[in-house]
DNA sequence: GTAGGGTTAG
C-alpha cells in the first residue's frame, strides 16, 4: 500500500515495521501540512490498526494540533483503549486552548477512571490551577507530586514557581527553588521572572549571577526578563546586560529586540533603542508598538507618528496596544485632530469597544477636547469598563473642574461593582483643592481605610497633599508619622504645600527629615527646596543646595537648573542667575521666566525686556506667567505705553487670554502712570468681575496721584467686597493726610478702629550664618542690639531732617521689625556681606529711601524682599536726590 | 506519543 504525503511516497507493506512507519509519518504530518493527516488516517483504519493505542495517541496529538480541541476530544471519546498519554494529550489540548475548567474536569475523570497521572499530566494541571487561581487544588497537586517523587523534576518545579508567583508568594517560590538541587535554564528563568514580577529587581539580577556561577547558560528568555528589571534599574545596568547578551553570542530574535528597545526607551535612551531596532531587518507588530510607545514616552512625538505610518506601509496590522500608544501621542501633544483620525481607524479596525483602546480614547478626549462629554461618550461605549476606564473618566471630570461630578462618578463606579484602586482614590483626592470639598475628602479617606487602600503609599501621599493644601498641617503630619515608609514624593509634596502656604522657614527642616529618613533627594524634591530657598531669600542654604545638585548630578535636570536660576534671581545675585541660565542647554519657558523675573525684580528692566525678545527669537513660546513678569517689569520701569502694547499682544499675537492677574498689572501700569480714568475703564470693561485687589491697586495709584474722589470710590467698592481689609482705610487716610485733610484722615482711622481692624504686626527676618532670625514689630529689644538700634534711630532722625527728604514721615511708616532686623544684621554680619531682610508686608517709598540712605552711610549692600519682589540697595547705585 | 519560561498600553 502506498501513502502519499507531499512529494514523498512511502511504502507501507511491511507489517512488522508498520507502527514505526506510521509514527514517523504522523510526526511528519504534525510538523507539516495538516491535510495530509487525513490521508494517513484512512489507510490506518483500512489496515485494521484503529485499536492500536500507540498509533491512536499519535493521531490524538495530530487532531489536537491540526483541528482543535473539539475534534481531539471526539477522537479521544471514541478511543477503545486509553492510557496516561491519551488522557494527558486531551487534557493538555484543553490547557493550550485556555479552557482550564474543562482541563481540571478531565483530570478528575482520569483519577476516577483509575488512571495514574505522570509528571506530564501534573505539569498541565498546575498551569490550569495557576490560571484559575485554584490555590487549594494546586497545593494538593504539589502534595501528590512529592508523594510520587516528582519534587526534583525541573518542569514541575518551574510550574510550581509560576503557581506561587501568581499568588504573590514570591518568598515561598524562592524557598522551593532553593530546596531543589539542580535547575535547568527554564526554572532559573522562571525564578528570575518571579522576582521581576514582584519588583525585586536587584534580586532578579543577583539570581542571574548565581545562574552563571551554577554553570547554567542563559538564553533569550532569561534576558528578556533581566531587561525588564534594567528598565527600572537604569541605563548603566541595561547596557551591562546588553553586553552580556553579546558575550553569550545569543541570536537577536524579534522578541529580544523588542525587550531591548523597551529597556532603552524606558531608560530614556531612544538613540540606543533606534540603533537596536535597526540591527536586524526583522520587525513585527509588537516591535513597532514598543517603538511607538518608547518614542511617545521620550517626547519624540513626530517620530512616533512616522513609525505608525511606516508600520501601516509595511502592512503590519496595529493591535489594541498599538492604538493605545499612538492615542497616547495625541493626548500628550493635545492634538484633537490626530486623536480623531486615530479614533476613526479604531472604528474601522473594530476595536472601539476594546477596553484598552477605549481607555486610551477616554484619556485622549479628556486631554484634547474642551468638552468632557466626548470622553463620557467613548466611556459609555466600552463594553466592560474596568477600573482604569473609570479612573481616567473620574480624573478627567476632576481636571475639567467638575469636582463634584467626579465624586458622583466615583459613587457610580462603586455601584457598578468596580473596585477603585489606589490610582482612583489618589487621582480624585489630588484634584480636591477647595475647603468646601472637605466632607468628600473625609469620605474618601474613610473609604481608603475600609478597603485597605490606605496602606498604599500613593494614597497616603495624596491625603498628605490635600490636607497640607487645605492648611491642615497637623492632619498631614499625622499620616506621615503613621506611614510604614515614606518616599521622596511624601516630603516633596509636604514641602511645596508648606511653601505655598508661606511656612517657608519650616520647609527647610523637611530636608533634614528626609535625610534622616534615608530618602534620596530627587530632582523634584530638589526643585521644591530650591524654590523654598528662593522664596526665603536664604542664600547660604541655597548655595548648599546648589552644591548638592552639582555633586549628585541633579543639576542636569531642567527643573533643578530652573530652580537655580530662580534662586539666584530672587536672592539678587543676578550674575549667578545668568550663569545658571547659561548652563541650560535648551532653556524652556520656565528657564526664561526665571531669568526675566530675576532681571526685572533686581531693577534691570531693559535687560529683562531684551531677555523677553531673546526668548521669542529662540522660539520659546511665552506663557501667561511670562506676561505677568513682562507687565510687572513695565510697571516698575514706568513704561506705560510699552506695557499696554505687551498686554494687547497677548491675545493678538500669542493667543493667550489675559487673566485677572494681567488686568491687575494693566490697571497698576495705567494708574501709576497717572492715567487713572483709563485704568477705571479697564476695570469696568474687563471680562472678569472686579475683586478687592484690583480696587486696592487703583486706590494706591489714586494715593500717588492725589485723586481723592476716585480714591473714595475705590475704597467704597473695595470694602464692599472685603470689609475686613484694613489697607483700604490706611491708604485712604494717608491720602487725606498727604493732601492736608488731616480731619478726614483722622476720621478714617477712627472708623477703622471702630471696626476693630488692625494692621497685622509686621515681621521681618534676616538669615545670618545659616540661621533665620525673625523680628516682630512691637517686640522687646534684645539688649545686644539695643545700642545699634538706637544708632539707627538717630540715623533716622538725621534722615528726617535731611533737606531733600523733609516731610516724608519716616518714623510712621518705617516699621519697627525691619529696623530691628537691620540692627541685628549690622551687628552680626561681616563687613562686606550683604544684608538680606525679608518682610511679610509691603515696603513703602519712605522705607526705600531710608534704606538707601543707610546704605550710603555704612557702605554695605542691603537687600530687602517683600513677598516675591526684591529690592537691592548698593552705595552709588542710588538714584535718590539725597545721594 | 503527553509537560514549563519571552515582547507592546493605561
Amino acid at each position: 500500500m502506498l501513502c502519499k504525503t507531499g512529494s514523498r511516497i512511502i511504502k507501507l507493506n511491511e507489517v512488522t515495521r508498520l507502527e514505526e512507519t506510521c509514527s514517523r509519518l504522523l510526526s511528519f504530518c504534525n510538523s507539516n501540512v495538516l491535510k495530509e493527516g487525513i490521508s494517513v488516517h484512512s489507510p490506518i483504519i483500512k489496515l485494521g490498526l484503529h485499536d492500536n493505542l500507540f498509533l491512536n495517541n499519535n493521531l490524538l496529538s495530530l487532531y489536537a494540533k491540526c483541528f482543535g480541541v473539539h475534534k481531539a476530544r471526539h477522537f479521544f471519546d471514541e478511543m477503545p483503549y486509553k492510557d496516561v498519554v491519551s488522557w494527558t494529550g486531551t487534557l493538555s489540548a484543553y490547557v493550550k486552548a485556555g479552557n482550564h475548567n474543562t482541563a481540571l474536569q478531565i483530570f478528575d475523570s482520569m483519577l476516577v477512571s483509575g488512571q495514574c497521572p505522570n509528571e506530564f499530566t501534573l505539569s498541565s494541571v498546575l498551569r490550569s490551577c495557576s490560571a484559575l487561581g485554584e490555590f487549594q487544588y494546586g497545593a494538593c497537586v504539589q502534595a501528590y507530586m512529592i508523594k510520587q517523587g516528582f519534587d526534583q523534576n525541573p518542569v514541575l518545579v518551574s510550574g510550581l514557581i509560576d503557581f506561587y508567583s501568581k499568588f504573590d508568594y514570591t518568598d515561598e517560590a524562592y524557598k522551593l527553588f532553593n530546596y531543589v538541587e539542580n535547575h535547568d535554564k527554564v526554572s532559573w528563568t522562571m525564578m528570575i521572572s518571579s522576582f521581576v514580577q514582584d519588583q525585586r529587581w536587584n534580586q532578579a539580577l543577583q539570581l542571574y549571577v548565581d545562574m552563571i556561577e551554577a554553570g547554567v547558560p542563559p538564553n533569550q528568555f532569561t534576558f528578556v526578563k533581566l531587561l525588564a528589571a534594567c528598565s527600572v534599574l537604569g541605563l548603566h545596568c541595561g547596557k551591562l546586560v546588553h553586553a552580556h547578551i553579546l558575550l553569550w553570542g545569543l541570536k537577536l530574535n524579534v522578541v529580544l529586540k523588542t525587550a531591548l528597545v523597551d529597556m532603552y526607551s524606558r531608560c530614556q535612551s531612544m538613540e540606543d533603542a533606534v540603533k537596536v531596532s535597526n540591527l536586524t531587518p526583522e520587525y513585527d507588530t509588537l516591535l513597532y508598538t514598543a517603538m511607538i510607545s518608547g518614542l511617545a514616552h521620550n517626547f519624540m512625538f513626530e517620530k512616533a507618528i512616522v513609525a505608525f505610518r511606516e508600520m501601516r506601509i509595511s502592512e503590519f496590522v496595529p493591535n489594541n496596544f498599538t492604538f493605545s500608544s499612538i492615542l497616547n501621542v495625541s493626548s500628550l501633544t493635545f492634538s484633537l485632530e490626530l486623536g480623531q483620525q486615530i479614533h476613526s481607524r479604531v472604528v474601522v479596525a473594530g476595536l472601539e469597544n476594546d477596553v484598552s483602546v477605549g481607555n486610551a480614547l477616554v484619556n485622549m478626549y479628556v486631554k484634547c477636547s474642551d468638552n468632557i462629554g466626548d470622553a463620557l461618550r467613548v466611556f459609555r461605549g466600552i463594553s466592560l469598563p474596568n477600573v482604569i476606564s473609570w479612573t481616567s473618566l473620574i480624573a478627567g471630570f476632576a481636571e475639567h473642574g467638575f469636582l463634584l461630578d467626579s465624586f458622583h462618578l466615583f459613587m457610580e463606579m462603586r455601584a457598578a461593582g468596580v473596585q477603585p484602586n489606589s490610582f482612583t482614590i489618589s487621582g480624585i483626592i489630588g484634584s480636591f483643592n477647595a475647603a468646601e470639598l472637605l466632607p468628600q475628602t473625609l469620605m474618601l479617606h474613610g473609604h481608603a481605610i475600609k478597603t485597605n487602600l490606605y496602606k498604599d503609599i500613593v494614597v497616603q501621599n495624596a491625603l498628605i497633599d490635600v490636607y497640607a493644601r487645605l492648611g491642615m498641617l497637623d492632619d498631614a503630619w499625622q499620616i506621615v508619622h503613621m506611614m510604614s515608609h515614606r518616599d521622596a514624593i511624601t516630603y516633596t509634596s509636604l514641602a511645596s504645600r508648606m511653601n505655598q502656604g508661606g511656612h517657608h522657614e519650616l520647609v527647610l527642616s523637611i530636608f533634614t527629615d528626609m535625610y534622616n529618613d534615608d530618602i534620596k533627594i530627587d530632582a523634584f524634591s530638589m526643585a521644591g527646596f530650591l524654590s523654598t530657598s528662593a522664596d526665603l531669600g536664604t542664600m547660604v542654604t541655597g548655595k548648599q543646595l546648589h552644591c548638592h545638585s552639582v555633586k549628585s548630578g541633579l543639576g542636569k535636570w531642567i527643573s533643578v537648573a530652573n530652580g537655580l536660576v530662580d534662586l539666584y534671581g530672587k536672592c539678587g545675585c543676578i550674575s549667578d542667575a545668568q550663569r545658571a541660565f547659561g548652563e541650560i542647554t535648551v532653556p524652556d519657558t520656565f528657564s526664561w521666566n526665571g531669568l526675566i523675573s530675576g532681571l526685572a525684580s533686581n531693577g534691570y528692566i531693559s535687560s529683562a525686556l531684551s531677555a523677553f525678545d531673546d526668548m521669542k527669537l529662540a522660539g520659546v513660546k511665552p506663557d501667561p506667567v511670562t506676561f505677568l513678569l513682562v507687565l510687572s517689569a513695565c510697571n516698575n520701569g514706568k513704561l506705560v505705553d510699552l506695557g499696554i502694547e505687551y498686554f494687547q499682544s497677548m491675545r493678538e499675537t500669542y493667543d493667550i487670554e489675559p487673566q485677572m492677574d494681567h488686568y491687575v498689572h494693566l490697571v497698576d501700569i495705567l494708574g501709576q502712570g497717572g492715567r487713572l480714568e483709563e485704568a477705571m475703564e479697564v476695570i469696568q470693561t474687563m471680562p472678569f468681575r472686579a475683586d478687592a485687589l484690583i480696587y486696592k491697586t487703583l486706590l494706591r495709584a489714586c494715593k500717588a496721584h492725589r485723586n481723592i474722589p476716585l480714591a473714595e470710590d475705590m475704597a467704597k467698592r473695595g470694602l464692599q467686597l472685603d470689609p475686613s481689609d484694613p489697607a483700604f482705610y490706611i491708604l485712604l487716610a494717608n491720602l487725606y493726610d498727604d493732601c492736608g485733610r488731616h480731619d478726614l484722615g483722622e476720621k478714617t482711622h477712627k472708623v477703622m478702629s471702630e471696626k476693630r481692624l488692625r494692621k497685622s504686626p509686621s515681621q521681618s527676618w534676616v538669615e545670618i550664618r545659616n540661621k533665620v532670625h525673625l523680628f516682630v514689630a512691637g517686640e522687646r529689644l534684645h539688649p545686644q542690639i539695643n545700642e545699634i538700634y538706637k544708632k539707627l534711630e538717630s540715623l533716622e532722625a538725621e534722615f528726617k531732617n535731611h533737606r531733600y527728604h523733609q516731610g516724608m514721615g519716616v518714623g510712621d511708616s518705617y516699621y519697627h521689625s525691619e529696623k530691628l532686623a537691620l540692627a541685628f544684621a549690622l551687628l552680626n554680619t561681616p563687613s562686606k556681606t550683604p544684608i538680606r531682610i525679608v518682610k511679610n508686608s509691603s515696603i513703602c517709598k519712605d522705607c526705600h529711601n531710608f534704606v538707601k540712605f543707610v546704605t550710603h552711610l555704612i557702605d554695605k549692600e542691603i537687600i530687602v524682599r517683600e513677598g516675591k519682589r526684591l529690592h537691592s540697595f548698593r552705595k552709588g547705585e542710588c538714584s535718590c536726590t539725597g545721594c
